[in-house]
RNA sequence: GCCGCAGUAGCUCAGCCGGUAGAGCAACGCAUUCGUAAUGCGUAGGUCGGGGGUUCGAAUCCCUCCUGCGGCACCA
């Protein structure tokens, strides 16, 4: 039997081999770091015969491969550690996910985080007992006794849903063992370093129908030292937290009485409507046109859309009339084909892109609420093209074209295209949505861009293309969308007259590029830890005195900046300069012009940036050039 | 909405076993006029998330509601 490495090299043995045989074969290094081996391109354990001619490649301690084994080797090992100290837990499922690892427990007395520190130390004694992981493959009756035996009622239901024909699996740690599909590494004591972060209910198989079970989460690695380097991470995206920073740099704040409502203050609000022009001016320029429609409708028409059915769980009504039932809009788009029906249209006028700003309002979960991420009350940079279906591709292409554009200029390269398709509860019959996601499918394809599936997770009106932006740490948000709906200009009855003088139904194209100006908004100030460009500063220049002597001069160069529509302002308090430094330093003021007599004197600034300590000395017209020149929008 | 945890001054937190609230920073006032990440002194600030209960007495114990946080579910 021949087995290829990496190298091109083949080893030759008589008869099936396993990983560990190959190891040992080329050096007892390899031997003692090999955790697994890859054959064709799958994942086996180091242990696993390989009976036939395959391309293999031992997978080292260190390797990309070998972290989410090791997690899920660490998955086992928690729950042992959990079955041993609280006998009668029930095991379910305890997958490697992206960061780390978690097993659900089906306990009636919830964890505590007093229980985490006592199954750690169980868990290291289980690694540092360093007991081998054994696979065993046995009949579905054996493994239902054995779990029937065990008490494991989930893990019966588990193995009723393995497909027949595949086999059945058992790994072996000593004497605890759990139903699983493996691979795992050789043994506990290969487990680099691991912690339990945190408790958390988790329904059974994803469902909220279903029993909550008790999901501990814990992370592992390799080495302590990457364990060290990832809470580090995390530590750094608490410090990004926009919540914080919401606070500390006085931009919005939410409060007891408006939950999941912001209140912008000043300096927020101005990085909003730095925000909204930039999207309005590049909506102007795409053949835009904005309007602005009523937040509080009638439910009549609701009814009438869908809304009230599909998504009336969501929405806030009120009562305020004794004989109407009004509702605070939830979506822009009925709205919008208000406006469209107020004149006959032609053929010659579509594409008709209708913009607009939209107040909306849900009635989240409260669960969801999360600072000005997941909001009840927020804004869309929402619009409805109306069009044929022809024209589907070429909005489709034109519109990434513009958002991938519009992305780029906030800082954002690493762009993600998700597409849903129909929901299990939608509005309209099949054929119309099989016409729905082939002229989707058919746009996307015309752009080029990478899309990746997203099975039944389109808006009950039609699919959609989702794009999700990954942000300075690697973190994913869901920001901009595109849904072709073929529903609803026929339940709001929107025609245009068509070429041979006849009414046809246009398609409409829901569309967001940030989404909601909140979550974009939150997204920016994370992305940049609140240091944001300078285009985007709330204060874009501060120009701080280092004596009183120099106040009037300040001033002037403050109206001058201003003038020249600089965000600036002067700190002319009788504090010393290394103070008025920290402070506008820790207020993540782009721009900070230092003045004195010698300034004053010379018609100069002495300009220090944020980031850095250097200073520059330049003239009064060469700030004034600078700042114009670099407070300028990415459009401009 | 569900599970768990939390809510004390603007912020970060102390205040264990019930005896009537404290620190640092911020704020404000006065003095200081100073050259690039903290000048000094002083002052003010809290129905201890809301309501109910137990008790002679509750920030502290119990119940309940609200809000937040971490997940789950849901989603822009």
């Amino acid at each position: 039997m021949r087995l290829t490495l990496p190298d091109g090299s083949v080893r030759a043995f008589d008869g099936p081999a396993t990983g560990r045989n190959l190891a040992s074969s080329i050096s007892k290094g390899l031997a003692k770091q090999a955790v697994a081996v890859e054959v064709d391109g799958a994942l086996a354990d180091l242990d696993r015969p390989i009976a036939r001619d395959a391309k293999v490649r031992l997978v080292k301690a260190g390797d990309p491969e070998a972290l989410p084994l090791l997690r899920h080797d660490c998955a086992h090992v928690m729950a042992e550690a959990v079955q041993d100290l609280f006998p009668g837990t029930q095991v379910t499922i305890g997958p490697a996910i992206e960061n780390g690892f978690y097993y659900d427990f089906a306990r009636d007395e919830p964890f505590s985080t007093d229980d985490l520190a006592r199954i750690e130390a169980r868990m290291a004694e289980i690694v540092k007992a360093d007991k081998p992981f054994r696979r065993e493959e046995v009949s579905r009756e054996e493994a239902r006794r054995r779990f029937a035996d065990t008490g494991e009622g989930y893990k019966l239901e588990l193995l009723d849903a393995i497909p027949e024909g595949e086999p059945v699996t058992l790994y072996h740690q000593g004497d605890w063992f759990d139903l699983c599909r493996g691979p795992h590494g050789p043994s506990t004591g290969r487990i680099g370093a691991f912690k339990l972060t945190k408790v958390a209910g988790a329904y059974w198989r994803g469902d909220a129908k279903n029993a909550q079970l008790q999901r501990i989460y814990g992370t592992a690695f390799a080495s302590e030292k990457d364990l060290k380097a990832y809470l580090a991470r995390i530590e750094e995206a608490e410090r990004r937290d926009h919540r914080r920073i919401g606070r500390e740099m006085d931009l919005f704040h939410v409060q007891e009485e408006a939950p999941g409502c912001v209140f912008w203050h000043a300096k927020g609000w101005t990085l909003w409507r730095a925000v909204e022009d930039y999207v309005r001016r590049r909506l102007d320029r795409a053949g835009y046109a904005e309007v602005k429609t009523p937040q509080l409708v009638d439910k009549v028409l609701w009814e009438k859309s869908g809304h009230a059915a599909l998504f009336g769980s969501d929405m806030f009504f009120l009562e305020a009339d004794e004989k109407r039932t009004y509702a605070l809009k939830p979506m822009n788009c009925p709205c919008h084909v208000q406006v469209f029906n107020q004149h006959q249209h032609s053929y010659r006028e579509l594409p008709l892109r209708m913009a607009e700003f939209g107040s909306c309002h849900r009635n989240e979960p409260s669960g969801a609420l999360h600072g000005i991420m997941r909001v009840r009350a927020f804004t869309q940079d929402d619009a409805h093209i109306f069009c044929t279906e022809d024209q589907i591709t070429g909005e489709t292409q034109a519109f990434c074209d513009l958002l991938l554009s519009v992305y780029r200029d906030f800082g954002f390269t690493d762009v993600r295209i998700k597409f849903s398709d129909r929901p299990a509860v939608r509005a309209g019959d099949d054929a119309v949505w099989d016409q729905a996601e082939g002229a989707l499918w058919d746009a996307i394809r015309a752009t080029g861009l990478d899309v990746i599936l997203n099975p039944g997770e389109g808006a009950f009106y039609g699919p959609k293309l989702e794009f999700v932006l990954r942000d300075a740490i690697g973190r994913d948000w869901q920001c901009g969308t595109l849904q072709v709906d073929i529903v609803l200009p026929e339940r709001l009855g929107a025609s245009y007259i068509g070429q041979d003088g006849a009414k046809h139904r246009p398609v409409m194209l829901h569309r967001a590029i940030l989404g909601s100006l909140e979550r974009f908004i939150g997204v920016l100030i994370e992305h940049y830890a609140g240091r944001l460009p300078l285009w985007l500063a709330p204060v874009q220049a501060v120009v701080a005195t280092v004596t009183n002597e120099a106040d009037a001069y300040a001033l002037e160069v403050v109206q001058r900046l201003q003038a020249a529509g600089v965000r600036a302002v002067a700190d002319t308090r009788a504090d010393k300069i290394g103070y008025k430094v920290r402070e506008h330093a820790l207020a993540k003021v782009p721009l900070l012009f230092a003045v004195g007599a010698r300034e004053a004197e010379a018609k100069s600034v002495s300009l220090r940036r944020l980031g850095s300590q250097a200073q520059e000395s330049l003239s009064l017209d060469d700030a004034l050039a600078l700042c114009q020149r670099d407070t300028m929008p990415p459009d401009a």
